[in-house]
DNA sequence: TACAATTAAATTGTATTCAATTTAATTGTA
DNA sequence: TACAATTAAATTGAATACAATTTAATTGTA
């Protein structure tokens, strides 16, 4: 006789992953942030990029793109909005024209002041205590260390 | 005497949000299934479509978008792939003509035993502890019950 | 110094995402 | 029953992601 067989398949289940949870919550949250970042004319990868900027100003795409985990093939076209935007400009290095170096304008470096509410707008929209997002944040840089590494 | 200032900025950089290493590790952890998935033909988004799927056939484009967080505009050229792949049908609904419903193919439900090992080898590259993947697990679904009622 | 190897961006092509609009079918109601 | 409102997919357009290739510049070395 058989007996109710443990579901082969648990593993398969996307409640049983932790990859979709994190790719869900992720866009989730990036939906969230839209009306916010719109406002001031960014996209969310826009506006990462620009966070990246006003930390360390004057890198090359390369860097950038090693802090964003992002490559040329996205940051290219990105920063050439970004440019278009007024918020950076993009020159080559004189000391080697491989590389591009990007530079925050007076306007870049001004929305970093507009820009200075929106994680608290943003965290009243998402509600979580204090000790789960300290929690978590902890957690997922510990994820992104080990992948980092493996990658 | 200027006392030196706390960063007024602080909540701007990238490591003191939560939303970036949502989305970092999110990206990296899809690109480490990369590999695993390629040799089934499949992309990550169409992997996660074929998981629900195989939890529940036979059902509206609608419900898969609601498990997925995904709508018609992703879904509809994705579907499309698939069927073009042989793993679901698309058919309209008989009694509702405006609903499409999936429906996996002998080919789609064969491929979920070819895939059953894949939640295994992925675990095998992301080197997490079972109490840290369990709470992570939890917050992760917290924050998106939290979100998908918000939004 | 030639020149192969390497490196940095840019480009190309495929596949998402998602807001907004459109199309077609169904439902609710005056 | 007409017909306005609603609903489900599909479509459109803009912006990512990312693998793979290309282009141009620099480095290392025979």
């Amino acid at each position: 006789m058989k007996k109710p067989a443990k579901d082969e398949f648990a593993a398969l289940r996307l409640d049983n992953q932790l990859c979709f949870p994190l790719y869900a919550a992720s866009r989730l949250v990036i939906k969230l942030y839209k009306p916010f970042l719109d406002r001031h004319g960014l996209t969310y990868t826009q506006y990462i990029a620009m966070m990246a900027l006003w930390e360390k100003d004057d890198v090359a795409v390369n860097e950038l793109g090693e802090r964003l985990f992002l490559d040329s093939g996205t940051l290219t076209p990105l920063l050439k909005k970004l440019e278009t935007s007024g918020f950076i400009r993009r020159e080559r290095d004189a000391a080697d024209e491989r590389t591009v170096r990007i530079q925050l304008t007076g306007q870049g470096k001004k929305l970093q002041k507009a820009m200075v509410d929106v994680p608290r707008q943003m965290a009243s929209c998402v509600h979580i205590g204090r000790d789960e997002a300290g929690n978590l944040h902890e957690l997922l840089h510990d994820l992104i260390r080990n992948l980092s590494k493996t990658g």
